[in-house]
DNA sequence: TTAATAGTGTCTCTAAGACATTATGTG
DNA sequence: CACATAATGTCTTAGAGACACTATTAA
């Protein structure tokens, strides 16, 4: 076999939380070209020295720019070819990740900027498309398993966990069945102390089940 | 940004068809080393010049190597690693492939030698672990798409049919129920007149629709 | 007419949507 | 006590499994 010339290879990242304009994706303003000055997607070139694994990658880019260790990470899917990058035949393996919106600031986190997924506009490279994807991933297991669930902070009531599902499959939900739907999961568990608000009843507190996490690994 | 060590790019591919002994899938003789001599998936390197995609460089190999066009391709998974091949650091895009059985000869289907999905050998690299993750989409995908279908030739009854999905599921079907979900599904249609039968009331023969194919598209 | 497979009908049980009702805190 | 949101209960409908039943050909 004669020495073969390899693509780029690198990693893209569509990182969602939940922000005041409703779901939205980090992005980063690109510091050099291609498409320098504009916001795009985070995401890096795998290092052969340092990752064991492009899932490596992709923490480690994630930890660089945002700052902090995402609550969520699977693979999504590979974006490749000779035209989705100027610099030539590229092949990337692109990563859906949530982060709760409690550790943003000012829908800012990291050097990563939180758009509302609604109107986003015309982004680099095929990196629309690539939202796109992640949506649809992300839209279709909140309808079988409590992912939403970690778009929030770790303590939650019923409500803030029926509206985070509302946000994202962007239409209103049936209480009752929502109750009954999230209950036979069997996914989260009730936690002592109640959030108390207004003038009203106040809500039970609920975590997620320590193996919750566990559940959301029929991945693939 | 200094010049960048790239891993090895690769594809391998995980296609199945319907024998004798059931759900099989593709292996091939490993012409060199690393693993000379063993059954392994079929797979192959990017090349930049020459394909425009990954998915390009899957045709091109199964093409190669099976001879023949395939009748179903999607995105499978990426695996990546250090460790997971020999020769260094290494990206494969992992495809899933079916081919009905009537074009295989003998088990065999140019260079594939197709075995039974039940008591595989130990393979090299990593490719158990794909098989087990492409067995996992196909059976899921089966449960609400026309999918197996696809391992049947062009004209096919309802009972055969419905053994394929019981050959991919490994249990059997409720018949009611099973042709009650196909129907909804519309996505088979009668082919006037053309009937089968043995000693016994003929079967109707049916084929899919023109626009099945795109049905299951919601590949990601 | 019988063997053998093709195909339909019906009963029951479960899950989900719609929506009415009850519960419990604060001002 | 009134208000507001939390939480539960009930009615109805749709879909799925189980299985009995009818249909149609060749030998």
């Amino acid at each position: 076999m004669p020495e073969q010339e390899f693509p780029i290879a690198t990693i893209d990242a569509a990182l969602f939380s939940l922000t005041e304009r409703g779901l939205s994706v980090g992005l980063l303003e690109r510091e050099r070209d291609p498409f320098g000055g504009q916001l795009a997607l985070p995401g890096g070139y795998v290092r052969v020295e340092e990752d064991r694994t492009t899932d490596d990658t992709a923490r480690r880019v994630l930890t660089d720019k945002a700052g902090v260790t995402v609550r969520y990470l699977e693979q999504l899917y590979t974006f490749s070819g000779k035209s989705r990058d100027p610099r030539g035949w590229s092949i990337s393996v692109v990563y859906f990740a949530l982060i709760p919106p409690n550790v943003l600031r000012d829908g800012k986190l990291g050097c990563l900027e939180f758009v509302s997924v609604d109107g986003l506009p015309t982004l680099p490279f095929d990196h629309n498309e690539i939202i796109e994807t992640a949506l649809r991933r992300l839209r279709d297991k909140s309808t079988y398993s409590t992912l939403p669930a970690l778009l929030l902070p770790v303590e939650f009531t019923f409500g803030e966990l029926q509206e985070a599902y509302e946000q994202i499959l962007g239409h209103r939900l049936d209480l009752s069945s929502f109750r009954r739907k999230i209950r036979e999961l069997d996914l989260i568990e009730v936690i002592e102390g109640r959030k108390r608000g207004g003038r009203h009843r106040p809500a039970q507190l609920y975590r997620l089940k320590s193996d919750a996490l566990e559940a959301f690994d029929r991945t693939i």
